[in-house]
RNA sequence: GGUCGGAUGGCCGAGUGGCUAGGCAGAGCUCUGCAAAAGCUCCUACAGCGGUUCGAAUCCGCUUCCGACCUCCA
């Protein structure tokens, strides 16, 4: 039963076998995203892939502390200024009423997505004196160089002493080195073009600034994380995550920075979510090619034909592995919601099927097969957290507990015990795990089934009268508002389009 | 230009040195007043060219194409 977990390690570029520095312990770090704008879709989908490994380490029976920052401040622009103080300015308040706005945006959104959230959500706002001991700590070791109030990374030094850096992205020192001066020329303070700021004196506008040893200023973009992951999770931990495209220079950095204040490298595994495309390319906001989370909830888009619900779009997103790029198409849209539509009507069955439709022997010649089926779900889900293979899987279990449902003879075939087994399985995987919901709220639930209780009810009394232009009108007009009817020898069961 | 990752059936997407992914769409059948759902059956692909091998879509090389990163980005 114990299968081991093998994780994709993007340090060594293979599938490891996972173990935690502390047994049953694991401590995760994932990078959050910065609050000067709305979220978009490819933050939830990185977002949503770390929740189900989270939850799955979970239900494995870790004992975890998953740490999620929030960025709001210190990420510099192309002239300089601070992406927060940039939206303050756009957007006429307060840097903090900015940054609380979209944090604001941020949880919402993870709400929607049906997220857990995370054990510690800093904010480098409220970690600057421990950035600031870190820039001190690395200026001791000799990694740093200060500038006119700003201090700087020592690139080639921590190359010489360390000589990993660029190991998490694959660049290559050499090429790093051979750097060319013209390059140079425009680096205005940095010795080195690979050199990075990790303290930087504010200009006269800049609003948010903190004092240090240095100048009033602000730290350097890679810093937050280096520092907020030390102090919540040590300075080794298991797991750090981001997307893909943090890798270089925001991770490489990371690590230079917590080798350069420490010594050794934060995180023993490192995960790197795919980056969510859209016709074929990564969605950014300057050439249009976007789609944000709320056109695609209102179907507001010239890129799809309507709107899709987030369980939807969840459901949707489940269906790649997260190492693998995934292109928002319409059509794999519909595909999902009609899938997703399946698994929420197979987990109605299974709530309502009786317990003694099924063989109450010790074995029945099924039992074999449905436990071969939950024994894929979980390698698949061992094997790096492989969920559209664990997905796939879950469709045969639909398709037994279809058949269950429709075959007393087929039912038959399947022990109570199996049964209870697959029950289970369902339900933990699509709902724990998975973190897929009903959207509906319950009293509505309530409402509407009493309601379809007595349409359906009336419409069989016309129905026994063979009254059958009547009866096709009640089913005709309901699915105009989206609901259809199935009629079935057990009587009539009714389900949303 | 450098680094990395891809190229799978009409579409989306797993996976693997020999044995069916799965789903969507499409065709047929069963059930059924009709419809829908469900079940069954069919459609059976791995960019191209070489090589390794008893055997490669899976390993190696080359070619073509695509994407990401190299600047802020999940």
């Amino acid at each position: 039963m114990d299968s081991q977990l093998k994780i994709y390690n993007s340090l060594s570029r293979e599938k490891e076998i996972f173990i935690p520095i502390q047994e049953g312990k694991i401590g995760m770090y994932v990078c959050g995203p910065t609050v000067y704008n709305d979220v978009h879709l490819g933050n939830c989908r990185t977002f949503v892939s770390f929740d189900i490994i989270y939850r799955y380490l979970l239900h494995k029976g870790y004992k975890i502390r998953y740490v999620r920052n929030i960025t709001d401040v210190g990420h510099l622009l192309d002239d300089g200024e601070d992406r927060m103080s940039k939206g303050a300015r756009i957007d006429q308040l307060e840097p903090m009423e900015v940054a609380q706005k979209y944090t604001n945006g941020f949880h919402h959104m993870m709400r929607i997505f049906n997220t857990l959230s995370p054990n510690i959500e800093p904010r480098a706002t409220g970690h600057i004196p421990e950035q600031i001991e870190m820039v001190q700590s690395i200026l001791d070791n000799g990694l740093a160089y200060i500038v006119a109030g700003s201090v700087y990374f020592n690139t080639l030094k921590f190359i010489e002493k360390y000589n990993s850096y660029g190991k998490l992205s694959g660049r290559i020192v050499e090429d790093l080195m051979v750097e060319t001066r013209d390059d140079l020329k425009n680096q205005d303070e940095k010795r080195h073009p690979s050199d990075f700021a990790i303290w930087i004196k504010a200009s006269d506008e800049h609003i948010m600034r903190w004092n240090s040893p240095w100048s009033v200023g602000f730290p350097g973009w890679h810093l937050e994380c280096s520092a907020m992951s030390t102090k919540y999770l040590g300075e080794t931990f298991d797991i750090h995550g981001g997307g893909n495209d943090l890798k270089f220079p925001h991770h490489e950095n990371e690590v230079a920075q917590n080798m350069g204040a420490c010594g050794h490298a934060p995180a023993r595994y490192w995960l790197h979510t795919n980056m969510l495309l859209l016709n074929g390319k990564k969605m950014s906001k300057s050439d249009g090619n976007t789609i944000s989370p709320q056109e695609l909830f209102a179907g507001q888009s010239e890129h799809i034909s309507k709107a899709y619900s987030p369980m939807i779009v969840k459901f949707f997103m489940l269906q790649a592995h997260y190492r693998s790029s995934l292109d928002i198409t319409d059509e794999a849209l519909i595909a999902a919601e009609i899938n997703f539509k399946k698994f929420m009507e197979a987990l109605k069955i299974l709530d309502n099927l009786s317990l003694d439709l099924f063989n109450n022997a010790d074995s029945a010649p099924k039992d074999k097969e449905v436990e071969s089926i939950i024994q894929n779900i979980y390698s698949a889900m061992d094997d790096d957290f492989n969920v559209p293979l664990a997905i796939s899987e879950m469709h045969q279990l639909i398709s037994y507990i279809n058949q269950s449902k429709n075959n007393a003879e087929f039912a038959k075939q399947i022990s109570q015990a199996s049964w209870l087994n697959l029950k289970e399985c369902y339900n933990t995987f699509l709902i724990q795990i998975f973190g897929i919901a009903e959207e509906s709220s319950e009293s509505d639930q309530v409402v509407t089934d009493g309601l379809m209780n007595l349409i359906i009810e009336l419409r069989k009394d016309v129905r026994e009268r063979k009254d059958w232009s009547s009866s096709d009108k009640i089913r005709d007009s309901l699915k105009e508002i989206g609901i259809q009817l199935k009629d079935g020898k057990e009587g009539t069961e009714w389900g949303k389009i």
